[in-house]
DNA sequence: CCGGATATACTCACTTCGAGTATAAAAGGA
DNA sequence: TCCTTTTATACTCGAAGTGAGTATATCCGG
């Protein structure tokens, strides 16, 4: 059996949130993700990436996952021997384990998707996407409905609601509509700050990826501190997902699940009543569900 | 930047349901999945597993979606250029579309799972396997508790349900316990069929993911004919899940989602009450979820 | 025409979820 | 000191969804 030869290459997605900011690291002033060769003294590509990460940005990382693995023809390497094949992957670092969050190296989500932060009501710049989106659909003949339904239901249109885990499907319509620098449109009618090749496809799978895993997965705590409060909880939930969240619901949420427990202590620098801190009770597994299905939004 | 060198494999769970029974395309009268080098022709890993498929068994492949990309030591090539690199996806087949399907080269998934099939009942092999899990539990001395309760919540013992989903923990769980060939546990001390290399791991990557999938999209209609009652899709759903539903319950969720629509037709094959037969509305996004949540169990 | 088998339709209690309201405890200024 | 602001925490209530069971319809074969 002949085996096709080609280059192995690891891209990651690290991600970790300062305050009520996500932020993805990032090489070439933000212009691109952290990516290197699979050596092939390497155990596995899980145990590659976690010795890589760890020389190159000193920050331990906790949690790490697979996201997808790309080979089309565009990401063929210079000399002829063949292709590239590039696994990315996913990695949650701890606010406090980041000390360069914040500092260059570290980019907020929002730069590149301006679009997704739902968190101060839909943003302005939607309007814009979405109307040249309907020119894009109007453009189309044979499927226009399809395109149609297509772009309502990515941009909650139409009666759709915006759904924050469609982030992915988002950047890969307006890539196709010819909306981002990626695609080749000039970057005066692109949204967002572009990336070098398809780094910010694979930004947008991994942003895709933990908005939906939040819902069903405990690992927002990859994310916290120690002991923190609720408020703080809550507050890189909606980081995360782009979205506010309704506060009373949101507790009720949390607790019903039993996955932390008070410290004991509180904490007053908040401004107003002081809050309980609490920690993530180890105990439980990582399998545990976090909420049983969806997040509870608020209306706004 | 120096790209390391490796060889690229394409592995295939292709999975088709004939009647009640799930199956998946296997070479080597079922010791091992279908795989083949990925070409450098290619468009895409995507595009060319298509091809490679449809060169090889016939059959036109619907659904198809990547699963995972492996990199172990042990998966080292025979020559000493590399190591293999194994992308393996998930492909499905429609069952009219796969007359090769219950003839050899399709095997029936509980072959290589017996443990996994609970629609009649907790099957008696798992009293055999939790029991030497017990013992493996036992033999561990400074993480005992958090074996335990991985065992535990993997298994559905000590009060937790049995959930569907964790195939592919619980035969990561009888791996390290040694329970199976592939560990290198004597066969008649392992449980299951086996198979080459690692792919029952992989076969059992597919099925975990087709399980969680069906929960939350329309995957299932990939599987079934242009028309079908809706206990045929309900048999097709209780197969795949491996779970008995509850019959009122189930066609309560279905109609909600309002994914398919009558034909207008209706057949008497099955002995009682003709039943009216159905099919699936294309018009539907395949990004709308199937089921809010979950599978209706029923209480057996 | 009656029982067995299968399909389809309806009911009801209970839980969960969305939304809103009420109370508690700090800080700071008049 | 007391009142306002701010944040935290606790409770309520109706609507919707879910689990479980029952009732009716329509075929087949004797």
């Amino acid at each position: 059996m002949t085996i096709g030869l080609a280059h192995a290459e690891l891209i990651a997605v690290l991600s970790a949130v300062t305050g009520d900011e996500p932020r993805v690291m990032t090489v070439r002033s933000g212009d691109a993700l952290p990516s290197g060769p699979f050596e092939l003294g390497h155990r596995s590509l899980q145990a590659g990436l976690r010795e890589w990460v760890g020389d190159q940005t000193g920050h331990p990382l906790g949690y790490l996952e697979q996201l997808y693995t790309f080979a089309d023809r565009d990401r063929t390497h210079e000399d002829a021997e063949g292709r590239t094949i590039s696994i990315s992957y996913l990695g949650l670092v701890r606010e406090q384990a980041a000390p360069g969050a914040g500092k260059p190296g570290w980019h907020g989500w929002y730069e590149y998707f301006p679009w997704e932060d739902h968190r101060g009501g839909r943003p302005e710049i939607l309007a814009a996407i979405t109307g040249r989106l309907q020119d894009w659909v109007a453009a189309e003949t044979a499927r226009r409905e399809h395109r149609r339904r297509r772009v309502d239901f990515a941009f909650g249109l139409d009666g759709a609601a915006w759904n924050e885990d469609l982030g992915l499907q988002r950047y890969e319509l307006m890539y196709e509509a010819g909306l981002v620098a990626e695609a080749g449109c000039s970057p005066a009618r692109s949204f967002g700050r572009s990336m070098f090749a398809d780094h910010r496809r694979i930004l947008a799978t991994g942003i895709a990826r933990l908005r939906a895993k939040i819902k069903y997965r405990p690992v927002v705590f990859e994310l916290m501190p120690e002991s923190f409060t609720l408020s703080q909880l809550q507050r890189t939930v909606e980081a995360l997902a782009g979205l506010t969240l309704h506060k009373p619901n949101f507790r009720r949420l949390i607790d019903q699940q039993e996955l932390i427990e008070e410290t004991g202590e509180a904490t007053s620098e908040t401004g107003g009543r002081p809050a309980k801190l609490f920690r993530y009770r180890h105990a439980v597994l990582e399998e545990r569900a976090l909420s049983g299905s969806k997040l509870p939004l608020s209306r706004n």
